[in-house]
DNA sequence: GCTGGTTATGAGCATCGCTAATGGCTTTGC
DNA sequence: GCAAAGCCATTAGCGATGCTCATAACCAGC
């Protein structure tokens, strides 16, 4: 015998619970209507009247009462197993694969407020510079530097990245920073792909020699510049804690014409109207594959990730 | 948590049963490609794959496994209820009311054979010539004599009587009835509306006095015809039985212009290309309420009925 | 390599069943 | 009594669901 839907059966439990179709539909969230066709069908199939009204009030026969309640007991069962299921799925880890500067310089801050959130139940969080393959070493979610224009794979971008010089206040009081001019005397951090010489040439001053520490990792130079080496130019998704914070601070950001956008050498640049909305071409990009069964999860711990970031 | 739709679920039951989804849909009797999507579906609200492909099977993760048999058990419960009921409904007796010239003339006949077929499981047969209301009398299918024209209740015709001279065989043997002549001399059987006028007046005979008794009850005419008092017009549906099994006879069926169209006295006839089709207006019916929620086994019984009647 | 099996996936489309509106009926409160 | 507010029944309309069909990709056995 071919089963009835589900919702018809589950509307007769909650008609015979209830008394009434009205209250019934209220509690399944559908019209009157939508429970009154469905309990007429289910007496079609059934081949047996379910209710009989007395007044205005629908009684259950006594055979309709009986069948309502081991579809109670039956509808409770499927959903205990469901949720169950549910629940285990829940609590098993949700993978996120995040780089080693993500992980220090923007998630760590933010770490706290993550774990009290339902989005950081069970997470997993797996700090790797390289990425072979989502499938095969089980991610979920990878937040990753790049173009967002991977391959069979969805992104969201979590960052929208400007340039910053950034020193210590301490630093800044030192050297007596107040113009432009006077980061030219300065200790200035170099590294390889974020040149002095975009902002100096801007600024139509002589880029100094090169006067400090020079390294391509980010981390090592902000380290450098949190304990007092000199100022860098950095991304600022790296700083936006240390800035609010206090720890670090842009110098003379009045006068400077900071924030820069990162430009390559050769590079085409295109005016924009407002510049600080100029979407940056690289950033961090929240990765995941779209037939990953675990959506539900990647698109709640993916919406407070962008949330985050604002 | 909403419960998924009670199909997805008895995908995943089945599919994890047979190991494959090609399995599960002959199954459900459904293509493979619905099974596929339920349970890409049902893995995207769970939030979990229930599934992982080796080779060419499909191996349930323990937990789907797990789950499968959760669901298992709960369907088999709601199968049973509703199974339960059904069969409850079923043992319920269907009233089927029929009137008196009806049930001992066409129903007592086939009586066997309907009780012996599924229709005619747990009847209960009233014999009653006036029916006031069918929901206060709790009547399910009704035989009346009409056009076929109730208002609020559905028919179907059972019958598309002819006019039929019979007598027994006897009775024609001794009266030496050879043609339509003959019955000139015979005793006659005179019914109120069915004169045998209206045969002689086809044959441009003229109507012989009363010969014979009379009655406006046809069960008591052929009571009499069987007796082999005369001969009588009736309704060919009256005697369909007691032709087949040669109790009665149609005398000189030959010769004698018959079946007859009945026709009342002054009674628009349109000639059509083949009388033996010609729908007489009145017959007998099966009568039922469109709202009866019994339409299933209705519906069966009516069908044997206009099955039995050809 | 070929054949006969499997699942995955997308387009198209029919069906289903919900919503919304309406009507008839009952109860309640004035 | 009457009006108002509740109930269920019923209809038309329409949007979403989810099926079929067709195709692709993949696997196993010969």
């Amino acid at each position: 015998m071919r089963l009835p839907s589900l919702f018809a059966l589950r509307a007769l439990e909650a008609a015979v619970r209830h008394g009434g179709y009205s209250a019934a539909a209220r509690e399944l969230s559908v019209t009157q209507g939508a429970v009154s066709q469905q309990i007429r069908k289910l007496e079609a199939e059934l081949g047996a009247s379910l209710f009989h009204r007395r007044g205005n009030e629908m009684v259950p026969t006594p055979e309709a009462a009986r069948l309502a309640g081991e579809i109670a007991t039956a509808v409770a069962g499927l959903q205990g197993a469901v949720e169950g299921f549910a629940a285990a799925a829940e609590r098993e880890p949700l993978v996120l694969s995040v780089d080693g500067r993500f992980a220090a310089r923007w998630l760590a801050p933010k770490l706290p407020r993550l774990l009290a959130h339902p989005a950081g139940a069970n997470l997993d969080i797996r700090v790797e510079d390289r990425v072979a393959n989502f499938t095969a070493d089980g991610i979920d979610l990878g937040v990753r530097f790049g173009r967002g224009d991977w391959p069979l794979l969805a992104a969201e971008r979590l960052t929208t990245d400007r340039f910053y010089v950034v020193c210590t206040p301490q630093f800044a009081a030192e050297h007596r920073i107040a113009t432009a001019r006077d980061l030219l005397e300065a200790p200035l951090i170099h590294s390889a792909d974020r040149p002095w010489s975009m902002l100096f040439d801007r600024l139509q001053l002589p880029t100094p020699p090169v006067n400090g520490p020079v390294s391509n990792d980010s981390l090592l130079v902000l380290e450098a510049v949190a304990r007092g080496v000199g100022a860098a130019i950095v991304r600022s998704s790296m700083v936006d804690d240390d800035l609010a914070s206090g720890r670090l601070m842009r110098p003379n950001s009045d006068s400077l014409p900071l924030p820069l956008d990162y430009v390559r050498p050769g590079q085409l640049v295109r005016p924009v109207a407002d510049p600080e909305t100029l979407p940056a071409p690289y950033g961090y990009f929240a990765v995941w594959r779209p037939d990953n069964r675990k959506q539900r999860r990647i698109r709640l711990l993916c919406d407070w990730l962008t949330a985050a970031g604002k």
